[in-house]
DNA sequence: GGCGCATTTCCTGCTT
DNA sequence: TAAGCAGGAAATGCGC
């Protein structure tokens, strides 16, 4: 990693350069700049934290597809700093690409291109992507005023989540196609979050300028929190400790003062969160959401099998604004579901899980009847 | 405020 | 040895 260190260093230095003087996020960067390959290496490395302080970074707030070279690049250098990534692994001459390029670009691609970061990039990517639905950006514009009213080291999400396929549900009763994703939203159809799902980036965790300040469902966690303070994570996560080992149980997200806050913002009847198991039911039916994350093992029989349990896991994660999910934490909750009768146990099979009869809709014929 | 549900987190032990 | 599985225990968030 000291590579990443110096490269960073470098790419810091250039950058500051570049645009210190007027404004210190990109946003002031031309979105019309050209970028060549040095710049691209110059530009890793000069992370933009989109979430600290008020400025944000020149692609927090504006569509994944709408997106700049020099706003791709700012981007991918977060990510590359974000997870510490060592940057001199990076295929650099394929970074040059605007938003709507890195869009199409199909998660082989960008594991290709970045490595075991492709995952994380193609499921941020995806996130952010299907963050604007049209039909919400009015939503997105309100809370995010409310937001910034409210505390300014929120993301540009707001406290809405409408990553994931959950999101498409959510939005069941307002859709319309999305300029950028024609025909989007129906059956078969790429989604919003499904066509760059194919195209786009794979889960990263947290942070982002979603707002996912690691471990509120609100988002409002923040004003004591740090969001992108080293794992992104506030500081309860690390600060709970007990003799040195974290308490038990989820974190403490949110102080009251915020959630009452955020009440002013958020429906009273908010739906309740998509359970689990309908999130891994959802990319099971959807095959442009999929991607290889999962694949039936005998559809029939409702057995399915996670392929990249982990980006499964950080896509759940991002559902659920925490980003410190991880398969095994995934895998505690699916077990709970066979008392329930919701998973069956498939004995002797790693990764593998079968719907109980108290599940539903992943029937094929459920699955038509929903489409039509 | 209490309750119940649905996770989330941590942990230990076992299996593959 | 690592990864995954199993399940207990304790905790939170949220709707009612």
């Amino acid at each position: 990693m000291a590579a990443t260190c110096e490269i960073s260093n470098v790419f810091s230095n250039y950058f500051s350069t570049m645009y210190s003087s007027e404004d210190p996020t990109l946003a002031s960067v031309p979105a019309a700049a050209t970028f060549g390959a040095d710049d691209l290496v110059l530009a890793l490395g000069s992370p933009q934290m989109p979430l600290e302080g008020p400025e944000k970074a020149s692609w927090s707030g504006e569509q994944p597809q709408l997106w700049s070279k020099a706003q791709v690049l700012d981007w991918i250098s977060y990510q590359v700093e974000k997870h510490k990534y060592d940057a001199s692994t990076i295929d650099l001459s394929r970074c040059d690409m605007d938003g709507a390029a890195l869009c199409r670009c199909a998660p082989e691609e960008l594991r290709l291109v970045f490595g075991p970061l492709g995952d994380q990039l193609y499921a941020q990517l995806w996130d952010l992507t299907s963050s604007f639905p049209d039909e919400l950006s009015w939503i997105m514009e309100l809370l995010e005023k409310d937001s910034m009213t409210l505390q300014e080291p929120l993301g540009d999400q707001g406290p809405f989540d409408q990553g994931s396929p959950f999101a498409q549900e959510m939005l069941e009763d307002c859709r319309q196609p999305s300029p950028f994703y024609p025909g989007s939203f129906s059956a078969g159809a790429p989604s919003p979050g499904s066509s760059d799902v194919s195209t786009a980036g794979t889960g990263a965790s947290q942070s982002s300028p979603t707002s996912d300040s690691g471990g509120s469902d609100v988002d409002l966690d923040a004003p004591d929190s740090k969001p992108f303070s080293g794992d992104g994570f506030p500081d309860y996560k690390k600060g709970d400790l007990k003799h040195g080992k974290r308490k038990r149980g989820r974190p403490r997200k949110l102080s009251k003062e915020s959630r009452g806050c955020l009440e002013g913002t958020k429906s009273k009847h908010a739906p309740r969160g998509t359970h689990l198991w309908e999130f891994i039911r959802d990319i099971l039916i959807n095959p442009e959401l999929n991607e290889g994350l999962m694949k039936w093992e005998n559809r029939q029989e409702g057995v399915f099998k996670f392929l990249r349990s982990e980006a499964v896991a950080q896509l759940w994660g991002q559902k659920k604004k925490n980003s410190s999910m991880t398969y095994e934490k995934l895998s505690r909750a699916m077990r709970y579901y066979y008392k329930r009768e919701i998973l069956e146990r498939v004995d002797g099979r790693r990764l593998v899980y079968k719907f109980g009869k108290n599940s539903s809709g992943w029937q094929e014929e459920e699955v038509v009847g929903r489409r039509n």
